[in-house]
RNA sequence: CGCGGGGUAGAGCAGUUGGUAGCUCGUCGGGCUCAUAACCCGGAGGUCAUUGGUUCAAGUCCAAUCCCCGCAA
């Protein structure tokens, strides 16, 4: 078969790989180079990188819906388009060039948790389970019907990227069988319960500060959910402070006002929420490295300060 | 050349107007103790990122270079 690919991160990699595998003709479609870290250096998006390595033919717009990337999806004339984390919106002139429409892979268990991040999302939420929906892509935001669905559960300590990479794979192997269904003809489409969806929005860097008037596990999700981007992060003597890991402890250090530190450099850090005591188990300063909190201990007095 | 912080003992940090290199933790040895991750005493461990310059004297002042990081995008 021939696919047109749209898909940008690391995400899409593991479903990219798998239909190279699987000896499709591919075409991928995917966002332009973007500046990246603190010299903006242009840097091409991992699929495209995956693409040349393998002599697949790239197609990069800003925009695919405008004429221009419409006319060049046109032109490559696919039989199926496949997104995954593709990061742009899809007209109905776009869908309508391939003969089997678009499916996509998305990291949920749809309609829940419709949008932009939905794996950091469900781990910021505290939810215990997620998966991977492909479905058929309509004009909607992750409204199209649901094709096969594949469940994980999150786990008590896992970070957004941990589950990130764990869905990645997990989203190649639905996909997998998706098309395998598609070219058999025995896929189902399953309208989605309109009453049961929930959007999540884009995540920014503001996501990521922490209220310590929170519990420790609502706390917990957020730092999880954040990491490794935006990352968590608190004020400490007005510096920015992120919080990388951090641990549910059953230590005590008693009553005090939210966002206190206790702890030593033996014992570890730990940060007063509003159930109780939540360890810090990796931060980094403003200009420092990452490092552990006991580390960091060392050498600076927190014991009694005040993260707001 | 976007703004800014930083490279000092194994780790995390301090080092004032240039004048013998310090603290906490770890480590090693000894002591105390029923015992200990606790406490006491002692020891080892540094080309102060690199190169050049100023000076009687540079971790400290000047210049250049390399590396790490925060913010902004």
């Amino acid at each position: 078969m021939k696919i047109a690919f749209l898909g940008t991160p690391e995400f899409a990699l593991p479903s990219l790989d798998m239909l190279e595998r699987s000896g499709h003709a591919l075409g991928v479609f995917t966002q332009p180079d973007r500046p990246v870290g603190r010299h903006a250096v242009l840097t091409p998006p991992p699929t495209k990188v995956y693409a040349e390595a393998h002599g697949i033919p790239v197609f990069q717009f800003e925009k695919i819906r405008l004429p221009e990337g419409v006319q060049a999806l046109r032109a490559f004339a696919p039989d199926l388009m496949v997104t995954a984390a593709f990061g742009q919106i899809l007209s109905a002139e776009n869908l309508a060039i391939p003969q089997y429409g678009c499916i996509n892979v998305h990291g949920s268990l749809l309609p829940k948790y419709r949008g932009a991040a939905p794996i950091q999302w469900a781990v910021i939420n505290g939810e215990t389970e997620t998966g991977i929906t492909t479905m058929l892509t309509d004009v909607g935001m992750d409204t199209g019907d649901i094709l096969l669905v594949d469940r994980v559960a999150i786990g008590e300590n896992e970070t957004a990227g941990e589950l990130f990479e764990r869905l990645s794979v997990l989203g190649a192997e639905t996909l997998r069988r998706t098309i395998a269904a598609l070219e058999a003809g025995t896929l189902v489409r399953t309208p989605q319960n309109e009453s049961q969806a929930t959007k999540c929005p884009m995540l920014k860097k503001e996501h990521g500060k922490i209220d310590f008037t929170k519990t420790t596990r609502e706390v917990h999700n957020l730092v999880r959910g954040t990491n490794p981007w935006p990352g968590a992060c608190a004020l400490l003597e007005g510096e920015p402070l992120k919080v990388h890991i951090t641990r549910l402890s059953t230590l005590d250090f008693g009553s005090a006002p939210f966002g206190t530190l206790k702890g030593d450099a033996k014992t570890g850090l730990f940060v007063r929420c509003n159930d109780g005591w939540l360890e810090i188990v990796e931060l980094q300063a403003s200009g420092a490295k990452r490092m552990n909190a006991k580390d960091f201990l060392k050498g600076h007095p927190l014991v009694g300060k005040l993260l707001a």
